[in-house]
RNA sequence: CGGGGUGUGGCGCAGCCUGGUAGCGCGUCUGGUUUGGGACCAGGAUGUCGGAGGUUCGAAUCCUCUCACCCCGACCA
């Protein structure tokens, strides 16, 4: 490919609108263009970065055993209807109508459609297991789009459905996925953990989300550097504190904290360290309020909250709620002396705790010294509800934590029979009885995972694309293509012979400086260079330059096809 | 949706407070000189100043409404 008759839509300053250095580089080397807020045009240099991807994920499903479909992006209302979801997923999902007034959606995912298609062809347990997979355009209208294609509205991804007879089948679909997903993002050469997740609003049982570890990731993620254990922190357990609560050595004194509202602010006051602190949540359910209890140090994890008994769903309490239930600022509530009536959630580390201080329920006074059993009740609900931070012990038991960020490329999730009761999805087995059938259901963000790639392959001078996933594998500068016959001819030959041997090159054949086309080729990222001048042709030579070594090397011009094909591993 | 912010040539911005008829850098076009790290000189093109209404002799600038987009929170591949 020439750039003369490509269309490079390179620019030299990032567009006001982009955050993240994902979005900027994908902006600034012409891989995109925004339309609306969420939804983007993949540019030809772009598009060819996103079939790469696709056709390593086409390669790894096919090898296991998935069969690729391709099902409508809108979809009729009833199917969504059937499983409630056409509710539940609100304002998230496109909801549109045709011209004879039914209604439809974008769809978000396509769990009712795939299970409107087993219900329809799957009728024996001879015809199981199966798994379906799809690269499909979704539309989600998220609340807040942002960081480009990284949490766009419109994005594609590809969506695999598995079939099984039992829940032995779906671990075995799971698995295969499972390991389907390691390869791919091993291939693509991404730094990735799998880590256990929790299951959200598609339900089900097991579930795995595929981390690309990266700062800028918007999910927190625990692992034990010892173990495999991986968890997102949504799910990662914080285990109770191996000693049990030590004895009270002192009595309860109600101090005066004026002004210090946060937990951080009294223990500073006080001299304390912050971890002697106790926070008290106040939450509302249903028209109740629940105060929950966390150590100083440590933040509230609302989805292990939730799963409370009794306290799913909760909201925060506002201002008012707390006045009237405790009669007290948010700031200095706590749990001694409180109304029986309310429930009281400690996290595992506070229950464990002895001479705390925590909020009096008065404005201005915290009480120091406080133990559970003489100065309050224990409490009712003893539960993990807080977030792990690293150097807590893994749930294992092999080591202790380390946290990290992660962008989820990929989620697997192990359904049931969810979709397919709800649906009446189901087949006959040997002894010719109707079961519900066993369903997985798999994702990777297509568009995200090249967002992602960026996030973690870039320097200063643009994109570093992992090999698998270049838009062109060689990046050919000659220097004075419109002035020198000579190099012209060179480049032109060695541009025909690498396209030949099946090389993927882009030949910049544009009369521009060197520092222009140097530029250029390391902002769009590709993996090699090779430079052709008047200089180095006299010397008989080429110069080759991977994308991050420190300098150029000289390659006999003879020889110069194979010794570049070498490089291209 | 709540909170904060921004809309001025393709991109990045100034001008707005203190109304006077739109400017800078990059890019782009033409010609010339250049040619190993984003060249230089000369000349040119590109703006209903997000939109509507209002105040005023006069509005990018002041007022009202509206739209779009971005950032912080709940959602997810």
């Amino acid at each position: 490919m020439r750039v003369s008759r490509f269309f490079l839509a390179t620019l030299k300053e990032a567009p006001a609108e982009a955050e993240l250095v994902s979005h900027k580089l994908m902006l600034r080397a012409g891989l995109i263009r925004r339309l609306g807020s969420g939804l983007y045009t993949w540019m030809p240099l772009g598009l060819r970065v996103l079939r790469r991807v696709e056709a390593v994920i086409r390669d790894e499903m096919n090898a296991a055993g998935a069969l690729e479909v391709f099902m409508p992006a809108v979809q009729p209302a009833e199917l969504w209807q059937e499983t409630g979801r056409w509710d539940l997923f609100g304002p998230l999902m496109l909801k549109v109508k045709d011209r004879h007034e039914r209604d439809f959606c974008v769809g978000p995912t396509h769990e009712e459609v795939i299970t409107d298609i087993a219900r329809r062809d799957i009728r024996s347990y001879r015809q199981l297991p199966v798994t379906f997979y799809q690269i499909q355009t979704k539309f989600r209208d998220e609340i807040r789009p942002r960081f480009g294609v990284m949490r766009a509205r419109e994005f594609s991804m590809k969506d695999a459905y598995s079939f099984d007879a039992d829940e032995g089948g779906l671990a075995q679909s799971y698995q295969t996925m499972y390991g389907a997903y390691a390869r791919i993002f091993t291939r693509l050469a991404l730094r990735f953990r799998a880590v256990a997740a929790h299951t959200g609003a598609i339900g089900g049982s097991a579930s795995h989300e595929f981390q690309v570890i990266a700062e800028s990731g918007e999910d927190a993620i625990a692992f034990c550097p010892s173990s495999d254990y991986a968890a997102n922190v949504e799910l990662a357990e914080a285990l109770a504190p191996a000693t049990p609560r030590p004895a009270a050595t002192a009595g309860m004194r109600k101090v005066p904290t004026p002004g210090k509202m946060r937990c951080e602010d009294v223990a500073e006051l006080l001299g304390e360290p912050l971890r002697r602190t106790v926070k008290a949540i106040a939450v509302m359910h249903d028209d109740a309020l629940w105060m929950l209890l966390l150590r100083g140090d440590h933040t509230l994890n609302e989805v292990k909250a939730s799963t409370v008994p009794g306290l799913d769903p909760f909201r925060f309490a506002t201002d008012a709620e707390i006045a009237r239930h405790l009669g007290c600022k948010a700031g200095y509530i706590g749990p001694v002396g409180v109304d029986p009536a309310i429930p009281i959630v400690a996290d595992r580390s506070v229950a464990a705790m002895a001479d705390f201080i925590c909020g009096a329920n008065e404005e201005g006074f915290h009480l120091t010294g406080v133990n559970f059993g003489r100065d309050l009740p224990e409490p009712q609900h003893v539960a993990d509800i807080r977030n792990v931070v690293a150097g807590d012990p893994s749930p294992d038991g092999k080591g202790v934590l380390e946290l990290a960020r992660g962008i989820e490329v990929g989620h697997v999730f192990a359904l049931g029979t969810k979709y397919s009761t709800a649906m009446g999805a189901r087949y006959l087995d040997e002894q010719g009885a109707p079961r519900p059938l066993q369903m997985g259901c798999y994702g990777i963000g297509v568009t995200r995972v090249v967002a992602a790639a960026i996030e973690q392959n870039h320097d200063a001078r643009g994109i570093i694309w992992p090999a698998p996933m270049a838009p062109f594998q060689v990046g050919l500068v000659p220097i004075g293509y419109r002035k020198s016959a000579q190099v012209r001819a060179a480049a032109d030959e060695l541009h025909r012979a690498l396209e030949q041997a099946g090389v993927e090159v882009l030949l910049d054949d544009r009369d521009e400086r060197p520092g222009v086309m140097f530029a250029d080729m390391e902002l769009i990222g590709l993996p090699h260079r090779v430079v052709v001048s008047e200089r180095g042709l006299k010397e008989g030579v080429v110069e080759y330059q991977g994308r991050t070594d420190a300098a150029a090397e000289k390659l006999p011009a003879r020889d110069a096809l194979v010794l570049i094909t070498e490089r291209l591993g």
